[in-house]
RNA sequence: GGGGUCUUAGCUCAGCUGGGAGAGCAUCUGCCUUACAAGCAGAGGGUCAUAGGUUCGAGCCCUAUAGGCCCCACCA
């Protein structure tokens, strides 16, 4: 079967036909299979309520290339897909979803919130997995999970429950991290700092039975003073010294507060006195367990001031920062205030203040879990790519501190904890207890609270694959190979991945991770909803095929790199898939027009095609090379360059003449060539451009069933021919000439000219006499002639110099003997300068004694042919002169 | 405060272990040459941020400086 290919490439209709062939053919389907090798990729699971964002697209199409690879390479490749609940994010949409229907959160109650979660989750769930499946993605979406299913959610109990026994998961009441507009508990990853204009106040704090006096103290938040339980300065300020252990007035309270005395306290800054707040301050809080100090919460959980707060309780915390500090004022405690920037927690998802405060939480006990984490990087069993990542994740690790688990939130994991209401005993279990193990009683209530959404995604490499049932899946596809993700999620999701793989698994998750910037829009702005700046990849895929997109966002830009994204890089991978498409094209109308044999004997093949399969042999070995090392980016820039130039630009147009006549012996060669070269580059594009490589490889092939399983393509030592690469090389540079004299002297393509080539080795000769046919095709001749001297040529021929000849072309009419002085001259002044370079180095002694012979050797040869074409270039501005 | 990263052609960026400066887009010139005008052929354009150092040799390695961006951090 033939099919008629259009006359540009047309990505509409093709892709979703291509897609749903794959699909229906089960390609993407992998099995546990002894025979072959696994190579296993676990998707970053996209947030299940979420949208399909050029981050996303970069992602998996980095996955899909490294996935598409392996899969041709003979591996049994899994790619696991699924979703993830996304806790907080989720919950914050459907809450907002249920007020625009005019449905309160709180008075509908957990239960029901529930079930319009799930519902929501149902209505929406499968559409980003859809958005991924235009991208091409070739996931195994037989195996699709979701971070909340019956699995994954068993797998988070055990591990709960496993880390509790270990003593690793604890209940304590400490200093969080609390969002007063979520209402929930974050972990220290969730909080961004900022750095905000704000001010310091001083405030003089009375002391006790001496009027008069006071210690000045220095904040940046006020309002807290209301939870001040002592001041502290530095044991070794003398200035001080005399205060520690007195008792200081607290302004606006009535309470007394002592002065201690903790290393903590810089005497440097500020006015080296510091009011302790340990409920609302993680430092403080330290301070106050040293101390013993008292803990007062003094705000509500939507931060407002608490009934504590005497007459600013119910204001606001920042209504009754402006009401206490004017009271100062007016009391004459306030000595001055004077801005001062400091840098502030916020909630990475609705960028509120966060305030520190003190609630009975979950944690995980971060110490001994690091440790082999830690470890697993320093011994190489963990690699990032590129690997300044991996002092980013030391450092992490290496000063990391527990992890808070437990959010406020109904919309996860819910904690597998219960509570004995009538000793308070807490029991960890899979299932609610009858009895209480200390009491002995039976009233049980869970724990409110669910787990952070981190918790889950952080054992996805294996509760995908059935873990804690011991599967065949988890046997042969675990650890997986390489992890693709942004460098932005490594705090929160590859750290927690690898030390819970290395607990619970005793190994790593995966081999490397392979770390990818962010897209930024054409200014280098971060895409984002409020800016308005996000370019939609469906709309591009809509547009301009998702192949081209897939190439835009691999190419130009190195590992780890952020990129800028703009429509003309597209429209450039558009074009070079139309380009492509059309040399495809071509070569399926020649080979409609002859019968090709099965193979071709080696003498019967020319230069031209023993040069292009060498040169594609080379490419082989160099892109595999490159992928392996995760450089997709310079893989697929030489497969670009390879089909556009030498594939297309010379072979092809060197090809032309021997398919058009109908005597020519080597068509045949020729036709054998173009296919198996066209062939060849079309599975090294393949895992880029899946599409369109599988249109055209199916056109091409009729009886192959799809080029998604066919071999990756070997380099072949006998596909080697340096020496007709040498022959090609040097005819593309006489042709070059040719052209470059004929623009230079405006001659048109319509009038084509006599070449006389000029040569005194027979070796190069024989070159040209072989290469004479692309003279006339390439480079406009009329008649070649090739000789060893000047005989015959007029002397008003225009010349143009090469290493080992001199080619001439008689434009009588036309010539212009300045213009050719003037190129000659130019030539000449570049050749100075590199033989000068060169005559440099090979005269430095000291280069010849230390530099690898390699290099001399080339160099030596660089001096012999640049002195040689010095030589025709004065012999010949001697002729013109 | 610590760490990372960037500074290369008008624009956006490549440049792998140090050995003759590249691509895409843009610009200029000429071509509708029977695969492709989303194309073909040719051209112009860069003291590789600055200053030192290591080296036979530095865009690449080291140090410092300037500027941009990012991350981490308990300076109240």
């Amino acid at each position: 079967m033939k099919k008629e290919l259009a006359k540009t490439y047309d990505p509409k209709g093709l892709e979703d036909r291509l897609y749903q062939k794959w699909l229906d053919k089960k390609y993407f389907h992998a099995k546990v299979n002894p025979d072959k090798k696994p190579f296993t990729i676990v998707i970053p699971p996209p947030n299940v309520t979420g949208q399909l964002h050029m981050g996303h697209a970069l992602d998996e199409t980095m996955q899909d290339i490294l996935i598409r690879f392996k899969r041709m390479q003979g591996y049994e490749t899994l790619w696991q897909p699924g979703t993830d609940h996304a806790a907080i994010a989720t919950e914050v949409k459907v809450t907002e979803y249920l007020k625009e229907q005019g449905i309160d959160k709180k008075e509908i109650g957990r239960e029901k919130f529930l079930e319009y979660a799930w519902a929501w989750k149902e209505e929406y769930g499968g559409k980003i997995i859809n958005q991924l499946k235009k991208l091409g993605a070739s996931a195994d979406w037989d195996r699709e999970r979701f971070t909340m299913d019956e699995g994954c959610s068993k797998a988070v109990e055990e591990v709960f429950i496993r880390l509790y026994e270990k003593g690793y998961i604890y209940r304590g009441s400490r200093i969080i991290n609390w969002c007063p507009v979520c209402h929930t508990s974050l972990s220290d990853a969730e909080v961004e700092h900022q750095d905000q204009d704000g001010f310091f106040w001083h405030i003089n704090y009375p002391i006790v039975g001496e009027e008069g006096k006071y210690v000045e103290i220095a904040t940046t938040r006020p309002e807290t003073l209301l939870g001040d339980t002592a001041v502290a300065v530095n044991p070794e300020d003398e200035r001080y010294r005399h205060l520690v252990g007195k008792m200081l007035e607290l302004p606006l309270t009535g309470r007394q507060i002592p002065v201690i005395a903790d290393a903590y306290v810089d005497p440097e800054f500020g006015t080296g006195c510091v009011k302790i707040t340990p409920a609302h301050d993680p430092n403080d809080f330290e301070v106050g367990k040293r101390h013993q100090l008292p803990e007062i919460n003094i705000l509500n959980d939507d931060a407002t001031i608490n009934e504590l707060g005497g007459k600013y309780a119910g204001m606001d915390r920042y209504e009754a920062r402006k009401a206490m500090v004017k009271d100062l004022e007016d009391l004459g405690l306030l000595v001055k205030v004077v801005p001062h920037s400091h840098s502030v927690g916020t909630h990475d998802r609705c960028k509120t203040t966060v305030e520190p405060m003190i609630k009975p939480q979950w944690f995980v006990r971060m110490e001994e879990l690091a440790k082999p984490a830690i470890q697993a990087l320093k011994d190489h069993s963990l690699t990032f790519v590129p690997d300044r990542f991996d002092k980013i994740y030391l450092h992490w690790l290496e000063n990391i501190r527990d992890w808070c688990i437990s959010r406020q939130l109904w919309w996860g994991h819910r904690i597998p904890a219960y509570y004995c209401q009538d000793c308070g005993e807490i029991v960890v279990a899979r299932e609610m207890p009858k009895v209480c193990p200390k009491c002995g009683k039976t009233h049980f209530k869970q724990d409110e609270d669910t787990l952070d959404t981190w918790f889950s995604s952080a054992l996805w490499p294996f509760s995908t694959l059935g873990w804690p049932d011991h599967t065949p899946e988890l046997d042969y596809f675990f650890p997986t190979d390489v992890l693709v993700t942004g460098y932005d999620i490594i705090f929160f999701w590859v750290i927690r991945m690898v030390f819970s793989s290395l607990e619970q698994m005793g190994q790593v998750p995966f081999h490397h991770v392979l770390i990818h910037g962010l897209v930024r829009d054409s200014q280098g702005r971060k895409m984002s909803k409020s800016l308005g700046n996000g370019i939609d990849p469906l709309e591009i895929i809509d547009q301009y095929g998702a192949d081209a997109l897939r190439l835009t966002l691999i190419t130009g830009n190195a590992p780890g790199n952020d990129m800028r994204f703009y429509l003309e890089r597209v429209e450039a991978s558009r074009n070079f898939a139309n380009k492509v498409w059309n040399a495809s094209r071509f070569i399926l109308m020649n080979l409609e027009k002859a019968e090709i044999p099965e193979t071709v004997a080696p003498q019967d093949l020319t230069e031209p095609d023993r040069w292009i399969l060498s040169k594609a042999n080379t490419l082989i070995r160099e892109v595999t090379e490159n992928m392996e090392k995760y450089e997709l980016g310079i893989a697929v820039q030489k497969v670009y360059d390879f089909i556009w130039e030498e594939f297309c630009d010379w072979y092809i147009e060197m090809v032309k003449p021997r398919l058009y006549s109908e005597t020519d012996t080597t068509k045949a060669a020729a036709l054998w060539t173009l296919k198996n070269v066209l062939t060849t580059a079309l599975k090294l594009l393949h895992p880029y451009m899946p599409f369109l490589t599988e249109e055209i490889f199916c056109t091409l092939w009729p009886e192959e069933e799809s080029i998604m399983i066919a071999p990756w393509p070997i380099y072949q030592e006998e596909r080697s021919f340096p020496q007709e690469e040498k022959a090609v090389e040097t005819i593309k540079e006489a042709v070059r000439s040719i052209r470059n004299v004929r623009t230079g002297m405006n001659v048109p393509p319509s009038r084509k000219a006599q070449v006389f080539v000029v040569a005194e080795s027979e070796g190069i000769r024989r070159i040209f006499e072989e290469g004479r046919v692309f003279f006339a095709s390439l480079g406009y001749a009329s008649e070649v002639h090739v000789q060893a001297d000047k005989t015959g040529i007029s002397e008003d021929a225009v010349s143009a110099v090469l290493p080992e000849a001199v080619i001439y072309m008689p434009f009588a009419d036309l010539v212009d003997v300045d213009k050719e002085i003037q190129r000659l001259q130019k030539e000449e002044e570049r050749l100075i300068k590199e033989l000068a370079r060169v005559n440099g180095m090979l005269g430095n002694e000291r280069f010849l004694s230390k530099a690898p012979q390699a290099k001399i050797d080339e160099e030596k040869a660089k001096l012999q042919k640049d002195t040689q074409m010095m030589e025709q270039v004065k012999t010949r501005l001697a002729q013109l002169s």
